[in-house]
DNA sequence: AAGTGGTCTAGACCACAAC
DNA sequence: TTGTGGTCTAGACCACTTC
């Protein structure tokens, strides 16, 4: 198994900052240190550096070094790509996932034709709610085309899909356009989910590519107003 | 003035694509082509093409090459860190800002809080509302620690603050922490906005620092549930 | 086999900060 | 003056795609 070594370096990193070894305002060594540390060049030493600024792990100042910044308000990280599975693991509350639905269909339906696909082009269909310390306040709907996602099994979905999509198929994942809008609460939300009064709903709507540039999902995470948060890290373009 | 290789090479690129010179779905010269054209070794090509892949406007493929993406989507970018005459500048719709409130306080007070700084430390509030197409939707208050900002007159405020910070005071804003919400409309919202009916508020709250990790700035951007969007691309975590 | 992007190296010169 | 990060180079080897 043949690992980078700019990926070693910065997962050892991120490590030592979210475990505590590194606090915040402290200064990493230098990059040429970390050179003799890793016993690699400075150009690999400065890829893993430039990964830990971009994520928000530290701050590189010229003549001085690299500072670590103070993450302590960035928790739930609905932020870049990341599955419910994942953010709830970061989260530590006790979550349960329901399949209300799971099949095969054909668009043009309401949401699915935001795949853009063919018209005999089968499509799996998956709508789950989550409950999160004991309430039920997101429905997610999914859509995938069949052609990259052969079979969904209830289980799969129960678990988590993404693990079954990049462990069990090899599917790689790759980038997402994300759009965040209020809506109206349809239906569905009103049947599946507790809302608590509310008429509208924050909706995280996803197109998910993998590496080929191929779509291949489309999601609407429908969260209730009250129980939203969208948390992000952002560098200003120069 | 010096000009880095590579930036000039990255706006380059971004120019032929958003001219729609370049267009989706188009591939690249390949990496060594552009070392040709551009003069400069692969190194520095690549790291133009990793800030294009980066920002979305690229997937780059292994073997093939580097493929254009379809940004269509992807307008309106509250994303990033951008100041909203930025934004109106790209949206092409016709804008008005007005100022309701400008002055130095001392925390603690509701927001300006969230600058965590001394008591004795003054602070620049600044209440504007923002008007598009007709309708005041937005509320935007912004807490800046005097220190950094000694002077904000009424004329910058209904200009661009941004501006003024970056091109006359010479401050280099680096990163964002940003949290979005939605909470009950509050009386400021009901005193400035349109708020036709709505009693919640979609608030973007962004904290702000600058090259040398100092916050500076605490802003609250409060819109009009059914007029918020927020446009974001995300890459998947190897 | 030829062309593509992905990783890595060893060195150079620069601008900035600290002493 | 010394040490830091920022940029750039010329070359190497690899994995993958295409022909």
């Amino acid at each position: 198994m043949k690992v980078n070594k700019y990926i070693t370096i910065y997962k050892d990193m991120v490590r030592q900052i979210e475990s505590g070894q590194r606090k915040a305002e402290d200064v990493l060594p230098s990059e040429n240190d970390l050179c003799d540390q890793y016993g690699t060049s400075r150009e690999t030493v400065r890829k893993a550096l430039n990964m830990l600024a971009q994520n928000g792990y530290i701050q590189k100042i010229k003549g001085k070094g690299s500072v670590i910044l103070d993450r302590e308000k960035m928790r739930f990280p609905v932020s870049g790509l990341i599955s419910f599975k994942e953010l709830s693991e970061t989260l530590g509350k006790e979550t349960r996932t329901t399949v209300h639905r799971l099949g095969l269909i054909l668009p043009p339906s309401e949401a699915a034709k935001e795949l853009g696909t063919e018209a005999d082009e089968k499509v799996w269909e998956v709508v789950r709610s989550r409950r999160i310390d004991g309430e039920h306040i997101i429905l997610d709907k999914d859509y995938f085309v069949k052609k990259h996602v052969p079979l969904l099994t209830k289980a799969i979905c129960e678990d988590s899909i993404y693990e079954y999509l990049e462990g069990e198929l090899g599917l790689s994942i790759s980038y997402a356009q994300k759009e965040i809008v209020v809506e109206p609460a349809g239906e569905e939300d009103r049947k599946y989910l507790d809302l608590g009064g509310f008429s509208h709903m924050a909706v995280v709507k996803n197109r998910v590519f993998l590496e080929d540039t191929s779509l291949f999902q489309y999601t609407e995470s429908r969260h209730r107003l009250d129980k939203f948060r969208f948390v992000d890290f952002a560098r200003r373009e120069k």
